[in-house]
DNA sequence: CTGAAAGCGCTTACAG
DNA sequence: CTGAAAGCGCTTACAG
């Protein structure tokens, strides 16, 4: 006691000073394995006295599953990827999985690193969520057993079990609220980044317009995030051809952008110009903005994870979501 | 190639292929093992050929070092905490480490298993940010050879590593800029949180003020979020004798506080109502905002605790950082 | 129900 | 530089 022991102590200790075998230990901790209550007893009291704790690692290595799950993600520090994350490591640990986060800043060579580490820990599943990762790097996933899951993004190879959100649908409807609240001259404000997810939005946003016969600019003048939607609104609000129905291919945009015309050009929302955006991110239910968006049904992907994951049943090649209109006061009803 | 393999491939399949020794591929893996330059290439052609990658649950078996650090969290999904976590992961993998995630509500059993994941795991070192683990547990995994360090909290066992931030410092330095702004009734608008760094917080400012003979009243009407502070804003706003000058305790809390100011009350700021908050979170800088705040170093805590769990050497027993005030336009100059 | 034994995939002295 | 062997801490048929 007095002397700290520098190592975690073994099955092995447990079971000497249990009076038992190791095998009765292990029995003790796997679930439904057959041990008498007397022998369990022992094994848990011993094991409480020397603080044992079973060794996810050689049990890994045994079992051929490590209980952990990596998710790859970028932006970690952004709303709308934190409330993702949040929700997935939540219900993963409620199914007894652990994550492991491997943070890419969405160059090439961190994403395959990113899944190289995935490979080296044999991680139960992988859960991308950003970056591009390469063709035969998650084809040997796949090979070596593992499942990758990917979100919002329809780009990967075969084998691969894709969950996406209906950007269609929303980026129509969309176009559509703006439409019956009378705007004449649109914009959509997104980004460079040139997700599959932004990509969507864009199109189906500006294809609905076109249909409609409504004139719609498209506007990328940086990564996504608050500051591109300040520098768009001053570029698209500053012309004599001024928009007054904007859509933003993500809320962090809208929030910018709302906040140059109020700031800058004096327009209020949604008198002067209307805008909805996209994601539905904590923020955009404050007070200063009251932005309409579309919310991403987070808790049901994460759970949708969880659960497949715990009952090791596959989901089918390509899972959509709906997503759901959060109307707030950015919009002329 | 065409039927794909199940399982992972082994290093023993790599030496078949390659013609040498298990032993010899294993030290082509390893930094600074002696091979070869003829071997190493060998193996390392073979490795390419069949998707090898080292199971780092092996190897962490035999070295007693898993090269993982898992973060004890709670709110990830709050600004502060994703910014944090952001950076951790980042340095952390730039020393070559990888970090398990363990999300905490809060409640006791929830950490505590945090806890015990973290020994299963052989953990190198758990870094917690949140909940109050017991003092046992935490001693477990000291005696089991496992660094433990702690960010903002004062509270945990010896032989723990405690990473603090200046908040003595910050929140006298916050009294100081209220009463040059000419403030003459304070109120500190904190949470019913309790943690270490909150209660900090509210003491020294309080003990500045009544050191000075200002008047200054405490408010806690929530937890730490956006929606306190609004609630918090409403309540003493409202009243007769109204405060001209408000240190909240969070950026988030200041925030709904500021909008509830001057939505529900049509109060200027900072004409009207001075107003400081706490961690500089990204929203503080938005335009609708522009809040005075204190920023907490996080690249710089990352950065140590990557380096120190690098070199192995570890921390004093309590490191402190410095807050640097980022000076906006909440309150008069 | 229980224990002795084999084996998971690796690394590291130990000889050569 | 290289290979055969021992061992890390576990689990799981296999007998009893």
């Amino acid at each position: 006691m007095s002397k700290p022991q520098r190592m975690p102590i073994s099955a092995l200790k447990v079971a000497e000073r249990a009076g038992v075998s190791r095998s009765a230990v292990s029995r003790t901790f796997t679930e439904g394995a057959s041990v008498s209550p007397a022998t369990r007893l022992k094994v848990l009291k011993a094991a409480e006295e020397l603080g044992y704790h079973v060794n996810h690692l050689a049990r890994g290595l045994i079992r051929h599953q490590s209980g952990i799950v990596c998710l790859i993600v970028a932006d970690i520090n952004t709303p709308h990827q934190s409330f993702f994350l949040e929700a997935t490591t939540r219900h993963l640990q409620a199914t007894g999985k652990v994550v492991m986060v491997l943070n890419t800043s969405g160059e090439q060579h961190t994403i395959e690193n990113a899944l190289r580490q995935t490979l080296n820990y044999r991680a139960d599943a992988t859960v991308v969520m950003s970056g591009r990762p390469s063709r035969s790097l998650v084809e040997t996933c796949i090979h070596n057993g593992q499942r990758v899951i990917t979100i919002n993004r329809d780009d990967l190879p075969e084998g691969t079990e894709q969950i996406i959100v209906d950007n269609d649908e929303a980026s129509k409807e969309a176009f559509l609220m703006l439409e019956r609240a009378g705007c004449k001259n649109l914009a959509v404000i997104s980004s460079t980044a040139g997700s599959p997810s932004i990509l969507a939005r864009e199109n189906f946003f500006m294809e609905a317009a076109v249909k409609a016969g409504v004139p719609a600019r498209l506007c990328r003048v940086g990564p996504t995030n608050y500051q591109t939607g300040i520098t768009a609104a001053r570029q698209i609000l500053a012309g004599s051809n001024r928009p007054d129905g904007v859509f933003c291919v993500t809320d962090l945009l809208a929030l910018g952008f709302m906040d140059a015309a109020k700031r800058d050009f004096s327009l209020h929302i949604p008198q002067d110009l209307c805008i909805i955006g996209f994601d539905d991110i904590q923020q955009a239910s404050w007070q200063a903005y009251e932005l309409t968006s579309f919310r991403q049904p987070l808790e049901e992907i994460a759970q949708t994870i969880a659960t497949s994951l715990q009952d090791n049943t596959s989901l089918p090649p390509q899972l959509k979501f709906p997503l759901q209109t959060v109307w707030r006061r950015s919009v002329r009803p």
